[in-house]
DNA sequence: CTCCCTTGCGCC
DNA sequence: AAAGGGCGCAAGGGAG
């Protein structure tokens, strides 16, 4: 580690004890923090916070915490947000994931089990607020116990990093308060939205379920629904799971409607199991969300560094097993169904926006794999579907480009491009295309028609099967793969087909995470400026509540033209070889969104 | 009843 | 031999 990043001596290890795990609807019991010395709060008042951030300040101190986004929050719901923003701050955990990016726990209590059994049993279970002298004394020994091995680890994590890591932990961590705010803020429901959505849901439901004379519960039961289609219908058994037992999986469902195209009712279940997650998880969800606050927003939980590749997830529970309660929703997997995006709004008074990198994965591979066909359809502006279309069907793609509108052919040559484009990028066998093209692009491949496109990418882009072979070979060389923000992740052994993928997949997937945390680092700087709040993240996409003014579209473009023209250079050394644009859009809701070019 | 596993599926 | 990757959530089913 380099002292010019961090300087040790000036961490201030930090932690908060709380009544509950929602910073709008709890308190404060207990902070400690460690800054030389240990210092213990025992309820202490916001001013008394006021006056240490302030201190840590002023003199430039780094505030380190573990899973400190939740601490954050807690000091934004008390209305410290601007004093949080003019801190530096780091995450011990999110260190820990950047070294080691595969471990099943991440819990500090876990770690300092592992690593000084002598204290294993340090940790409290009540948490609720002391009444006595002596459970006072025993929840503040606990609260500052943790803060020393938050330090502790911190600063042997940053020991163990290059400065690329750090410098990308910082910026990870420079995100952290923004994450934090749209949690305490929430997302907005248009319960009309969220209404309509339901009772159509509902009525599709039934009716399918008098047709099919099919239960919900059958639906939802992989046994029961087996049993229906392979005994009482007497369907053939065309896919297993893994386990062995009769597949009632999307992919198999798909396969029967092939094999029986007169069939109607296989169709019918796939639908009926649609309603039904819809009901489950876009409706119901909501519902219970919603009344757990007793007002119309829901607080779906950001996870920063939910995955290994640093892209964000969303977590709609917390507390497990009895004390499960829905606080929020799942919103990184949120349905593309425009009536269920409709249900998210914009608070009184904003649009939202969002920013989405286009074709963000197929550009980072041009760049990456440095194909000389990729390379130069994006430095031209071409039409990289079209292109890639053609080259199936052997057809000139300026045809295919200016005919799609008008031409059958030409449009479903266009489709095919797309679907190999966006399908082909990571070494996918002729089953797994076929079934994919199926599911998701509602396209019967025969076997030979998906291995001839399986062919005619590897002639198109030969740079990319290149990357392949290149990204194993180099991994197993360094023992690492690498994003291009410095992200690194241990792999050794590369003969394990499983590590393979990773070592081709992650400096691509990791770089799209990279990207999502610099942009976010970047603009957020202009946030007060312009009056607008982070709203959430979708891995490729930003969304931001925008003031709904006359203004608005003047910001939005401001926002596409700072997102399209990130400093890459400056942060990592990285000259993009293609260039990396955004596209923007606003509405009212999620579910109208509409280009603002015009 | 709770807890854990399996299956399936939503998004990128 | 063949195999895209990354997640979290929902629901049923079985063990204890």
């Amino acid at each position: 580690m380099t002292q010019s990043l961090i300087d040790a001596a000036k961490l201030d290890g930090f932690d908060l004890e709380t009544s509950g795990l929602q910073p709008w609807a709890g308190e404060i019991i207990s902070m400690a923090h460690y800054h030389t010395v240990g210092v213990t709060m025992q309820e202490p008042s916001v001013a008394a916070l006021r006056e240490w951030l302030e201190e840590c300040r002023d003199e430039g101190r780094t505030i380190v915490g573990w899973n400190v986004m939740f601490d954050i929050a807690w000091l934004i719901a008390k209305g410290l947000g601007y004093l949080v923003r003019q801190n530096k701050w780091l995450d011990g955990m999110l260190l820990l994931k950047r070294i080691d990016g595969f471990r099943f726990s991440y819990s500090l209590k876990t770690i300092v089990k592992e690593k000084w059994p002598q204290y294993a049993d340090y940790a409290i279970d009540d948490f609720s607020k002391p009444t006595t002298e002596e459970g006072w004394q025993k929840m503040l020994t606990y609260n500052l116990q943790d803060v020393v091995f938050t330090l502790t680890l911190a600063k042997e994590y940053l020991n163990q990093m290059t400065d690329k890591e750090v410098a990308m932990a910082m910026t990870e961590a420079e995100c952290l308060p923004e994450l934090a705010q749209a949690w305490v803020d929430g997302i907005h429901i248009d319960t009309a939205a969220l209404q309509l959505l339901k009772e159509e849901n509902t009525s599709k439901l039934v009716s399918l379920r008098m047709d099919l004379g099919v239960s919900t519960t059958v639906i939802s039961s992989p046994k029961q629904l087996a049993n229906v289609l392979y005994e009482q219908w007497g369907l053939p058994i065309l896919d297993r799971t893994e386990k062995g037992s009769p597949s009632t999986s999307k992919d198999a469902l798909h396969k029967l409607a092939i094999y029986a195209p007169e069939d109607q009712r296989i169709m019918k279940l796939l639908e009926m199991r649609r309603c039904k997650t819809i009901q489950g998880k876009y409706v119901e969800a909501v519902e219970k969300s919603i009344a757990h606050h007793g007002s119309n927003v829901t607080h779906p939980q950001p996870q920063a560094g939910g995955t290994y590749t640093s892209r964000l997830t969303y977590s709609s529970k917390q507390g497990k097993g009895k004390t499960e309660v829905q606080t929020g929703i799942a919103l990184h997997q949120w349905s593309r169904d425009k009536r269920v995006r409709a249900e998210l709004t914009p608070p009184p008074g904003y649009l939202l926006g969002e920013w989405d990198f286009s074709g963000q994965e197929m550009r980072l591979m041009a760049d990456a794999s440095q194909d000389e066909t990729m390379l130069s359809l994006f430095l031209q502006g071409i039409d990289s579907h079209a292109y890639m279309g053609a080259s199936i069907k052997e057809l000139d793609w300026h045809w295919v480009h200016n005919e799609q509108d008008n031409d059958p052919a030409a449009k479903q040559a266009r489709y095919l491009g797309k679907f190999a484009n966006l399908s082909l990028q990571y070494r996918i066998g002729v089953a797994t295309i076929r079934i994919r093209a199926l599911t998701q692009y509602g396209l019967n491949l025969s076997e030979a028609e998906a291995t001839l496109i399986r062919s005619k990418y590897a002639t198109t882009y030969p740079g990319v099967l290149q990357y392949w072979v290149d990204s194993i070979q180099k991994a197993g060389r360094l023992g690492y793969a690498e994003t291009r923000g410095g992200h690194r992740i241990k792999l050794d052994d590369m003969s394990e087909y499983s590590l393979q993928q990773t070592a081709i997949n992650f400096p691509i997937q990791g770089t799209g995470g990279d990207m999502k945390l610099l942009a976010l680092a970047v603009l957020k700087n202009h946030f007060p400026e312009l009056g607008v709040h982070f709203a959430w993240d979708l891995h490729d996409a930003l969304f931001l509540y925008i003031p709904d003014d006359s203004r608005a579209v003047k910001t939005a473009r401001f926002i596409e033209h700072t997102l399209s023209n990130l400093p890459y250079e400056k942060a990592w050394g990285w000259r993009p070889a293609v260039p990396l644009p955004v596209d923007g859009k606003l509405g009212k809701s999620w579910g109208s969104l509409k280009s603002y070019k015009d």
